[in-house]
DNA sequence: CATAATTGGTTACTTTTTGTAACTTACTCT
DNA sequence: AGAGTAAGTTACAAAAAGTAACCAATTATG
């Protein structure tokens, strides 16, 4: 594949060619689903969610609030919703009282934590450094 | 490690014991450093700049913004200049006239991108199912 | 018996972060 | 002379996130 850029031909990776295969730009970003996939899947506070529930099997509301440490009800809320969208997270309503919801995660939802648990796993071990160079950085 | 939540003791698992040390909810988030480095490395622009990087040996100012899509002069100027802090990117000024600013990845930075290339297969693979599924939900 | 606490959120309001678009400085090309 | 290029910066508008109060129903506490 070829993409325009600057009006000139410029060779786009097999890897990147379908990922960012709306290059020309001409073409909106909408049409890139990776994009989009990766706006809820790397969001901060969805990382962070779906590593508490690939570790519990089921949480409840307030529970994972606690884990989820400094996210507001507003915002857990919001991102459940649409973690539960993008088939990641599971919704289970009982009908107690007081009520009961359980969140856990979909078969597809785990097949994404493994990813995210490598990932995460390379900034623990990366993390010392990244915090010497920000203050190596500030001294210059 | 036990963590202090809800007055119970919860056992954390050793993955997440370095990586959620702060759950303890006494302890700022500020204390957490993975969630620090996460931040900045995990953001949806870095990871579009640092793809871009990642294939491209160097890339300048410009170039940079119309391979990455829809970004604008001021988030892409802020995220290099956190991305260079914190160790993922290197930047060499030229004194040619006009002035010639050069973008590549560090060691460290291709050792990321790497992980983030892993990532993004995964989101190609399976963003048609996460599209599949938005549209069920909406139907529902 | 009244008050407080619990559940899973929602709502209105404020603050922070982004996006938009114009501008900069010093030179080159037409 | 006027436009274009480079790598940004800046002021202002829009969107997202944080804050805190509130909901309804019921149980536990004093």
């Amino acid at each position: 594949m070829d993409t325009l850029i600057e009006n000139q031909r410029v060779a786009v990776p097999k890897k990147l060619e379908k990922m960012f295969g709306h290059l020309d730009y001409k073409n909106p970003p909408e049409l890139c689903p990776v994009r989009d996939v990766m706006s809820v899947a790397s969001d901060q506070w969805s990382i962070l969610i779906l590593l508490w529930l690939g570790y519990y099997p089921v949480l409840r509301f307030n529970k994972l609030k606690k884990y989820v440490y400094g996210i507001s009800n507003k915002v857990l809320s919001q991102r459940l919703k649409v973690l539960e969208a993008d088939g990641y997270v599971s919704r289970k309503v009982y009908a107690e009282v007081p009520i009961r919801v359980e969140y856990g995660l979909t078969d597809f939802g785990k097949s994404y934590v493994k990813r995210l648990l490598d990932l995460t796993e390379w900034m623990q071990q990366n993390s010392p450094k990244v915090l010497a160079n920000r203050e190596k950085y500030g001294l210059i």
